[in-house]
DNA sequence: CCAATAGTCAAGTAATCGCTTGAGTATCCG
DNA sequence: CGGATACTCAAGCGATTACTTGACTATTGG
């Protein structure tokens, strides 16, 4: 529950940088090894490395090296946990609304 | 087009720290003044009003002053923009993971 | 009027971030 | 074998963050 918190935390910092979001991006058109991940970023291979690191902390991204390539692949459900918060937080603004609505007009 | 991203860099980090997140969930239930707010986190009202600052810039939170109470209030069209981002990829995945099954299983 | 209230402006600081360079190590291909 | 590939580890660096303290202004209630 307070983990939760957390978990929140590094979620919403990993979603904010667009280069990680690329790779977000990438990576639900399906697995990529680093360098091909690396590839559209002109940046070094090491900085996507972090980025990566970043992604796994969160559970938004799950890795496995096999041989000398490392393929990299999306784990969904950190983004469903992020989703998650953000409906719940619009939603009750719009019961808040609703409710609102029918203390002016008692009818419906 | 590019500002998109800007503006989902800036909401992110700003859904980044537990703090703003009380901040919006507490302005789900309704407005409120920055003192009010900085009640229940103890810090010191600088600190909450530097947290406001960022909230509002990413056009998550509109506050107006009248007399010398600062009213803050929810804009809930930020929290539509990340949850889009979100679903987008969420559904793009499952999309893929669709089309995969169709063809492992040529049925339905 | 005047003190308490509510917010504001500015500067300073320790920690973290995003990125780099440089120097490995492990694997694969011919 | 030997060179190219694909990472990996570590240190450093400028910028940004999340606060703090301290001083100041504008309202408001008695």
């Amino acid at each position: 529950m307070l983990d939760h918190r957390g978990r929140l935390d590094r979620l919403f910092h990993a979603l904010a940088d667009s280069t990680r979001r690329d790779v977000v991006e990438r990576l639900v058109r399906g697995p990529a090894s680093v360098s091909e991940l690396a590839g559209s970023h002109s940046m070094t291979l090491q900085a996507v490395m972090q980025h990566l690191k970043v992604l796994e902390a969160c559970g938004l991204v799950r890795t496995e090296k096999v041989g000398r390539v490392r393929t990299c692949a999306l784990r969904p459900e950190g983004l469903r946990l992020a989703e998650g918060w953000l409906s719940g937080q619009r939603t009750g603004w719009e019961d808040r609304l609703d409710r609102l609505g029918e203390l002016l007009e008692p009818d419906s």
